[in-house]
DNA sequence: TGCAATCTTCAAACCGGTTTAAATCGAACC
DNA sequence: GGTTCGATTTAAACCGGTTTGAAGATTGCA
């Protein structure tokens, strides 16, 4: 390991100079700078990144805490993400810390990442509407951005889909083929998302004098297993009880509908309908489902570029008003979705 | 933010002695270091972690890469381990930097961690047999842990799991329920996992003389879809000439050969026989397939803490022989395997 | 009481960069 | 030839901790 003073010795400059020059400043004549940056190759000199961090103050690392649940671990729709705001950033030569842990912890990380001055922002996910990271961060004057929305009228930076817009879209198709009784398997109902998500769907329904009792409007952890365990329920449930319908929040839940529909015998697409919003897992694609699925659909992954320039927009102190964007969501009709059977074409009786 | 020279003045001591009563050092008085604990709590002093890092000489980071490919993005398997692994880390205070790239662009990274000290270890994940990563921490005397190995007989601390005694377990079972004509849906063939269990699987079927032709042993990245692709040439060859079994590296991949024999008008346990890999996604369970899927079962996130434990005993020296770990893999018998059919019971005509 | 041995505490150097304030140099100008 | 100005370069302070070597305070024992 060359240091800066070995160096500056050795060009027999001082080490003033040779910051200078390797820092592109202007006051460095030209010869100087190119014996500088020859010499600096040459030793392979590379400044030790923990000293210029505590000279500038700037630590080059942004800090991200994801949730995980005890039973279910980590969604995996956040790899997608997580792979793409990686590579974001790298092209800035940031470097990205990553802690997963469940809520209760996760406070706790966002302490030590902003006392111990450990990181330069913050990448915060899954935020809920009144969120004690946020509250945390905007007190403390930290840079920081959110992936999706508290509220819909959120004050800071986000980038977020248009959660609203999909499923007011996927509840408007199912009662546009005919169905009255629509259930909605939702994620977890502290998340920003899955209230907007739901606000959508009831005011649909309400638009048009329907509604979906509570108990066919499921909250929980987005796996598999937890939606099939749902959808199983309901459908046990009489002809004129059931839903001939489903809207769901994960392309896993709309798996997990569907093996619960192939258990109680119905056709997908033809007996139930099946809609869900799709983040685009590149491992398991709603169109190689069996039917095709319907969905209302944004990819993850773009949220990665997108939130990489905004968090170092703000590190820039680019106030946060000018960095808030929601993209459109893409509505794609499959095989899944179909007119209503003729048990279905009433509303809930109860 | 309080320093450490501000609290030292305050109490009326240099900061060396602060410094040592906060870190537990035995030579301070025991009332003095009472009344600097006491103050430190006070001021909420915290270290700032880069001085700390600059002095010391030591990150308290530890580093990984992992692997995406450009179409695919990154093994959504990995996430179950990256959150373990963090969850473990958290409990000694150490952070993780992670970065996502295809493996062209690997080395850079790991490049940059090492020269600018960024971290005190790293993390390989899905080593290859000559691992130019490993290569290059070796000759930089760097302090690593590998997930996998990339051959049987590596020399560095590893924690793998053992692939080829489930790869064989499940050739075997195959074998003894009468199937012939065995197909491999496997990994990247240059990952040294996928090397081992097409080792184990050949032998498996050498021992019995049984082979299976170069065209029914894929490899490929693990995703639904591309297992898809290849079950489906398979299985559209005519009776004699087709797979009556399929051996599978990861679930995601069964769940594609589901679907091509659903297509092919196959019943799977039936007609067909699957058996895969299982690292348990927690999203997706083998148990929930339909049918049920047979297995070989090794939670990918028991690597977590085993490879957290071993990171840091590497940091303290501990010789990487004594950290070398591989852990047995469960055969879980379910309804996708049954006995060969009529057809599938003789070697292939070719 | 005197002196060595043992505890505590401190001043100063150090980690390896950046940055401010001051010094040096050469050219231009009167 | 003496000043002045702008362009370079430097010495030294700084970022906020840790650690070495030495000094000061206590205690034990003769």
């Amino acid at each position: 390991m060359t240091t800066l003073r070995e160096l500056a010795r050795h060009l027999g400059l001082s080490p003033a100079t040779v910051s200078r020059a390797l820092n592109g400043y202007p006051e460095v004549g030209d010869s100087t700078r190119a014996r500088v940056i020859a010499a600096s190759a040459e030793f392979n000199y590379t400044p030790n990144l923990t000293a210029k961090r505590l000279a500038t103050g700037k630590s080059g690392m942004v800090g991200i805490v994801f949730r995980s649940s005890p039973g279910h671990g980590m969604d995996p729709h956040f790899v997608d993400f997580l792979a793409s705001l990686s590579e974001a950033l790298a092209d800035s030569q940031i470097d990205l810390v990553v802690h997963i842990s469940s809520p209760p912890d996760q406070l706790s990380h966002y302490r030590r990442f902003i006392n111990d001055g450990l990181v330069d922002g913050m990448i915060v996910s899954a935020p809920e509407p009144d969120d004690a990271r946020i509250r945390l961060m905007q007190s403390r004057d930290v840079a920081f951005v959110v992936h999706g929305r508290g509220t819909e009228d959120a004050a800071y930076a986000y980038y977020d889909i248009d959660n609203d817009g999909a499923f007011a879209a996927a509840t408007k198709l199912l009662v546009e083929l005919g169905h009255r009784r629509i259930a909605l398997i939702n994620g977890p109902e502290q998340m920003g998302f899955a209230q907007q998500r739901r606000k959508a769907f009831d005011r649909v329904l309400a638009e048009r004098g329907l509604r979906t009792p509570a108990r066919f409007r499921s909250n929980d952890e987005m796996t598999e297993e937890g939606a099939y365990e749902r959808a199983s329920i309901m459908l046990a449930e009489s002809e004129d009880r059931r839903p001939s319908a489903f809207v769901c929040s994960s392309t896993l839940q709309a798996l997990g509908v569907m093996r619960a529909a192939a258990e109680a015998g119905l056709a997908v697409g033809d007996d139930l309908s099946i809609i869900s919003h799709d983040d685009v897992l590149p491992h398991l694609r709603s169109e190689n489902f069996a039917p095709g699925l319907s969905v209302t659909r944004a990819p993850i992954r773009n949220a990665g570029p997108v939130l990489a320039r905004m968090i170092m927009a703000r590190m820039n102190k680019v106030p946060p008003e000018r960095l808030q964007r929601v993209d459109k969501v893409d509505l794609i009709v499959r095989a899944s979705t179909g007119s209503a059977p003729a048990w279905g074409g009433q509303a809930w009786s109860q």
